[in-house]
DNA sequence: AACTATTTATAAGA
DNA sequence: TTCTTATAAATAGTT
């Protein structure tokens, strides 16, 4: 239809090529607009010209995205079923997985004991006394440890003091008569430390009539 | 373009306008398969009918997702975005719970306790003290039902057999003189019941240089 | 973008 | 449906 008959092959010449493009599209955006008004058809029609522009023609009252459903749903296929479905069923079994996570915390807290027989009843109260003994231990190593610490860090504090007043006295800034003033010659100083590194608990003194006082070893 | 010419709106003859889908059905997919080849385009023609009944054409060498995650993402939409970011989002935050839960579980079976500050350990141990008493509680109550169950079953099968024997010695169906005759009043049926009680072992008749026998109580 | 000779599509009828 | 064919519509080449 034209001056002349054309072959249908790729149109060499660019120019020409974009402006048949251009002719035929609006040519085939009549049709389909036609045929949508003429025989009440729904019709999709998008293409890519060869400089990969975009047009779109789409019959009234239907989105893009509703025809290609109902597209999906018509051929009872799913493009994107594989992505989508892949996540559905990772998504279940974690919810599965949390159920019973939440059911597990529900028993260790002591509620929905009600499904439980005996025997699984008796195994949960050993696993829970075991653990609580685990985290008892825990709680003391962590005391201990924070105790440790502290008696540590005092005695190089005292250290420290102690090395620092000798140094002083020695050097005379400060005058010694007050701390050297001991009968047996075993300065006060001296005693101080001795007094400190083998320092009594308490509960020695009160310790014996009912026999060897048995201490909790901390670590 | 026929024979005359027509109004651009729905042609009201079913027939006539199931023809005429047809005949333009055919037409415009040859325009697009010529716009394909011609202009080098890539051409996606979807199509209902009135019936539902559906037509396509898609140029050669693309598939129809191919095509359409072209036509997103040359749009910069995705479609499917809404529906499949939100099973994203919720499977993201189902497994952020998942972890906590697993946490919190590890910390309740004794493991895992170092992220666990001193204040946070104490809780822990007295939560867990606390359910396990519930647990405690839970076992023997579940014992002792089953104990009261036992024991009123017991309760009833007896009496049911005492009412039972009175009732047939009253009927007459038991004689009862054979069991009564004894000297002292007590009848032979009590007599036979504590012969059975204390049936005495074979080994009684060697016992004794060694002081009093322990037997194995047999239930 | 407009023109127009010509091809192509198709409405109506068979 | 498919074929036919008169006619409307589309468009290739030109301006």
């Amino acid at each position: 239809m034209g001056r002349g008959k054309i072959e249908i092959r790729k149109i060499e010449n660019t120019t020409n090529r974009q402006v048949t493009y251009s002719k035929r599209r609006n040519g085939i955006f009549k049709k389909a607009q036609e045929l949508t008004v003429l025989c009440d058809a729904k019709v999709s029609l998008i293409m890519f010209s060869g400089t990969g522009k975009l047009h779109e023609y789409i019959s009234p009252n239907i989105s893009t995205k509703t025809f290609f459903d109902l597209y999906q749903k018509t051929l009872g296929i799913d493009l994107w079923s594989t992505h989508y479905e892949k996540m559905q069923e990772h998504y279940r079994k974690l919810k599965e997985i949390n159920n019973k996570l939440r059911r597990e915390i529900k028993q260790r807290l002591g509620e929905d004991l009600e499904d439980l027989n005996i025997k699984e009843l008796q195994a949960l109260e050993a696993k829970m006394a075991s653990a609580l003994d685990a985290v008892r231990y825990h709680v003391i190593k962590t005391q201990t440890d924070t105790c440790k610490k502290k008696v540590k860090n005092l005695e190089e504090r005292h250290a420290n003091l102690v090395l620092d007043l000798e140094a002083k006295i020695e050097d005379g800034i400060v005058e010694n008569e007050g701390y050297y003033e001991s009968a047996n010659g075993a300065s006060n100083l001296y005693a101080l430390r001795l007094h400190q590194n083998h320092h009594p608990s308490l509960l020695h003194h009160h310790a014996g009539r009912f026999g060897p006082h048995h201490h909790l070893r901390l670590a």
